[in-house]
DNA sequence: CCTCGGACGTTATACGTAACACTGAGGAGT
DNA sequence: ACTCCTCAGTGTTACGTATAACGTCCGAGG
């Protein structure tokens, strides 16, 4: 290997032009076969006749007025014929950008983040951007931070109030950051993209107190997120100009078989019977619906249940659930728009989304006195 | 490389010399808050005064018998101080691999999907490495593959033959590939992880049999995929034994709606009404009650009906489901298990994963006629 | 005749990492 | 005294891309 091909390159360059040589070999041998390594733009290059930048122009669309229209066509052909894919990681690695958001969610099995996810990934796809999740926010063994390895592949991060624990650490890095549904208080510099949760639960409770409901319980997602402290205010709120209704909460784990005793709990309790339950989410509403067939009452003629969320379990029951239906897809996808605008430096487009009042067989005029 | 070594090399390398003069001013300035740029393992280097090769050694956990104990805790330390994390990039182009495997399902609003994800995620994360989904397998646009673009960034691809658009690209591509519940005929040179599915169909069949049914209607997914193959051929052979039970079958789109006008179809049919229908999934099922309900009917006195998968969904309805518990984060944690092997030239360990009956409230010993 | 812009490309880096090939110092063996 | 190890590291390279900084050729203008 001690080559001695040309008098003075001698001892430094000796292994390049062996390296050099090997290669030139393989790649003369047959354009593309030799080895089934993946083909570079220095491959297209050689095989149009025209150097690597060339190449790199055409492909990249950087090239008017500065390659000939018969050069450029020359290259995509070249680059058609051997299937050349760039290599993302070099391009990452010289950009210093990977075209990659994160997104972190509370649970990916929760119908309501899938379509987050969808509505992110579909906006980053016509970006040619990439979403990757948050892996397992529930903790896998010791618990290791894994955004903390993956933050050099990141160009920013959409992050839903509801993953407490992961935003700390994302929090200190200086990656943009997108929040969803979270408190604007602190939302701090980040962008937020928000529901109007207030109008939907005013909406909602509208409708009950038209039907002439008048003793609500909120079934209350035991949780500590923004998203359901917003849900009690707003409900509160939109009963406290109806003198006579009476509102008492009941917090329950965030399941099905949580919202059931809970709602045990609030159809059981001495005195009047509520005759409205407000569950915080589709699943609370569901086990609501099971303990009042357990405790013998029928709904809605003896007590209506109201959901949250608008998932496909919603018009799976029967009755089918009168829910508020939240714009999961847009959510995702105005996140990724949102985030997308702050890496390009534009304004943040803002504004919330509405939210959806669909009115199904869980609610109706309760049964007089 | 027309250059004219020594004497003169003075031009070209002069760019050289000033980039490095500007990177070692700036390094010099603070050592890390200049410009907030991260990091490198160079930084890393002078910081410990070693140099970047060491930090890659010991970082790298490369370096039992090559760097003494001290030096290392020097480098570890100084890693520690500077908030050190290793370019993703840069490894990635340097190795060749980029710990990055692609899932592919048809949906991720499906439960069933999104536990598969979570099951691939957590063995992936145990291993390092990363999982990004298909993005949106409805397609998005123009139907510019994505895969295409990103196949340079991936070392394997998971798949579930319910994603059959998606496949034929994949195919192309020389990447490992892992098949989830997949016809082993055509699984071809890949691996492939399956359930027990047609023990599961024989226990549910003989649960049904020896409650007392023989009118059956099978509520079958209008899909092209081999589960569902599998799941009808099953339930035939498992009939066949009984010489007096009776099979029909209605096709049905997947979703609850669509369980819902195939039942209505099953049950109004002309003849003796069936007793039991066996649901392809928990929404068919969900729409098969409410279909029942609908018609006067009671479930499970008057019809009893069985889901498959095992959802939430299945214990938010009332009566609960009777349905087959499919385990879906062990098929997601076995598809990347086996990728791992096929990574490493470890042999794939093979074995149908079981499935589970759950017995609930849906189904029971039909009514006398 | 000289020069001066385009038009059309090319050359030479740098991005940050991992790994190969070395090196120098201090013994051990003969 | 010589070679041969081992230890503890260092120097250098290449991965594939995008881009700044240069040429070169050519026709037109002075």
């Amino acid at each position: 290997m001690t080559s001695q091909d040309s008098p003075e390159s001698a001892a430094a360059s000796a292994p390049v032009a062996a390296r050099a040589g090997v290669r030139a070999a393989r790649a003369a041998l047959s354009g593309r076969a030799a080895g089934t390594r993946p083909p570079t733009s220095r491959d297209v290059a050689s095989a149009a006749g025209v150097s690597q930048a060339t190449v790199s122009l055409v492909l990249g669309d950087k090239w008017r007025g500065r390659v000939s229209e018969r050069t450029a066509g020359l290259v995509r052909e070249a680059a058609q014929d051997l299937g050349y894919r760039p290599n993302l990681a070099a391009r990452s690695l010289r950009l210093g950008r990977t075209r990659t958001a994160l997104l972190v969610v509370p649970a990916m099995t929760s119908e309501f983040f899938a379509q987050v996810y969808a509505g992110a990934a579909r906006v980053a796809a016509e970006h040619g951007f990439g979403v990757v999740l948050y892996p397992s926010p529930e903790g896998i063994g010791p618990a290791r931070d894994p955004f903390d390895s993956a933050r050099t592949a990141l160009d920013g991060v959409i992050a839903s109030s509801m993953a407490a624990e992961a935003l700390a650490s994302i929090r200190g890095s200086d990656l943009p950051l997108v929040m969803l549904d979270s408190d604007p208080a602190e939302a701090g510099p980040a962008a937020h993209v928000n529901l109007d949760i207030a109008d939907g639960v005013r909406r909602l409770t509208e409708h009950l107190l038209g039907l002439g409901h008048r003793r609500f319980t909120h079934i209350a997602a035991d949780v500590d997120s923004w998203t359901f402290v917003v849900r009690a205010r707003a409900l509160a709120a939109a009963l406290a100009g109806t003198p006579d209704a009476e509102l008492r909460t009941v917090r329950a784990e965030l399941s099905v078989d949580g919202g059931r005793r809970a709602a045990e709990t609030a159809l059981g309790s001495p005195g009047p019977r509520p005759t409205a339950l407000v569950c915080d989410d589709d699943f609370l509403a569901a086990g609501a619906c099971k303990a009042a067939h357990r405790l013998g009452l029928h709904v809605p003629d003896d007590v209506s249940v109201t959901g949250f969320d608008g998932l496909n379990l919603a018009t799976a029951l029967e009755p089918e659930l009168t829910t508020l239906t939240l714009p999961a897809e847009q959510v995702g996808a105005r996140g990724m728009a949102a985030l997308l605008a702050v890496l390009e430096g534009r304004p943040v487009e803002s504004g919330d989304l509405p939210v959806a009042l669909a009115v199904r067989g869980s609610t109706a005029a309760p049964r007089p006195a």
